[in-house]
DNA sequence: CGCCGGATTGATCAGTTTCAAGGCATGTGG
DNA sequence: CCACATGCCTTGAAACTGATCAATCCGGCG
């Protein structure tokens, strides 16, 4: 697996940001704080589409930040059901578990790039900085608020509503200039969502011809009126 | 809300648990730890069947730990639609949020008796002494680890795979002398699983008709063949 | 003993999946 | 530069799982 190009080791930045409103802040400024309390090395490294960063049970030797590209985090079951717990994006921290092994695996949907830290620097920052180990169990807390979210979505939402949420939560987090740029196939939407990939995308032509969304290639989306895709959101 | 007998307060056991396994370790451990570091106060309050704990949006003002009882956490949908997103049994701690509101509502599914710490005197104490931070981003990674557990449940499973998860979590959990007394009603379990109350009944009837679990009233169950109830869990 | 909420069971319905075919991009090699 | 191969996406039709609607049934409790 630790096949890949190793850029420049860079020492992270040494600024501390003046405290964040927790609420689902971005996990920029978190890292950053962790990485430079602990006077840790950062590292980059790349990733080709579909690699694998790390697997279900694996040990965990490093936590991850996104730079450039997307991951996703998934569960399987024996027959190759899968569940994508999460996908992350640039500036997201994945790969963060309390225990000594992963419960997920990562990969990498397009190219990606991402920082890494050894976690045990991490574990040993935290254990005499309290700062570090605040961010750490923030950084938990926001996947588990995530994790509570997406249940109600799973378990209680319809497909439509469940694809409308979906939208909007990409909407907020990668839409550049008006242009949501999904880096993700119809097959991971779907295995995130828990639905087949064709009810996936029946909901986005529905959407499409009710005028609530553009295309400019599958992947490429404009949202024309987010109070109405908003209304579809349960 | 907080019109409940006060017992007793009672001052939080000295003991200071020996570093214990981390995996899913049972939280009663970690809970006197905290309180001990913590040097809080730890008081006892009680519910009534169906009393709201503490609901969604609140501040978080208790952390909690069920003494007797047990306790449902839910989100809602506008229109009603319900998610359990945990059980809360004896020993278990909950209501543990990093942000400054809760995220669910949590409601006494019996009468219920907790203990309760301020989170201010946990927070206070996790700024100070690193294993109070530590426990407390442990007790946060394991309600993560069960909500990525269960994603896996409500997206992939299918009616039956659920049920028999549910009784398998449940058997680990609550099973004493062999039996399995159940506090919640079939619209909780439906409602935990994603699932109508009429979905899970016909699925604990067909496991009854099997032979693979025995009543003895409907929430009264005795897992006769633990084996094939695996088998039926994806 | 009878009431009442919860549980079971049955019949039908609807939403989503499954199976299948075809279209549309992208990129590669002739 | 075009033809074709490939992977991804869309669309349609049929099948199926679980939901909904509707009676009972049962058991605990007043």
């Amino acid at each position: 697996m630790l096949t890949q190009t190793i850029t420049a080791p860079t020492v992270a930045p040494a600024r501390i940001s003046t405290a964040k409103t927790f609420q689902a802040a971005p996990t920029v400024d978190q890292f950053s704080v962790i990485a430079a309390c602990a006077g840790v090395i950062a590292s980059e490294f790349s990733y080709r589409k579909d690699e694998e960063i790390y697997g279900d049970g694996e040990p965990c030797e490093y936590v991850y930040q996104v730079i450039r590209g997307a991951v996703r985090t998934y569960k399987l079951l024996n027959d190759g059901r899968r569940q994508i717990g999460a996908f992350h994006l640039p500036g997201d921290v994945f790969g963060l578990d309390a225990g000594a092994t992963h419960r997920l695996t990562a990969e990498a949907i397009t190219d990606t790039t991402v920082r890494l830290v050894k976690r045990r620097s991490l574990e040993a920052a935290a254990g005499s900085n309290v700062k570090v180990a605040h961010h750490l169990w923030t950084l938990t807390a926001g996947g588990l608020r995530h994790a509570e979210d997406h249940m109600l979505l799973l378990g209680r939402k319809t497909a439509m509503e469940k694809v409308a949420t979906f939208l909007l939560e990409m909407d907020r987090r990668l839409t550049k200039a008006g242009l949501m740029a999904l880096p993700m196939c119809r097959r991971d939407i779907g295995d995130y969502l828990g639905l087949t990939l064709e009810t996936v995308s029946r909901a986005l032509s529905q959407l499409h011809t009710q005028g609530i969304l553009g295309f400019s290639g599958a992947r490429q989306i404009v949202l024309r009126n987010r109070q109405r895709l908003h209304n579809l959101d349960a």
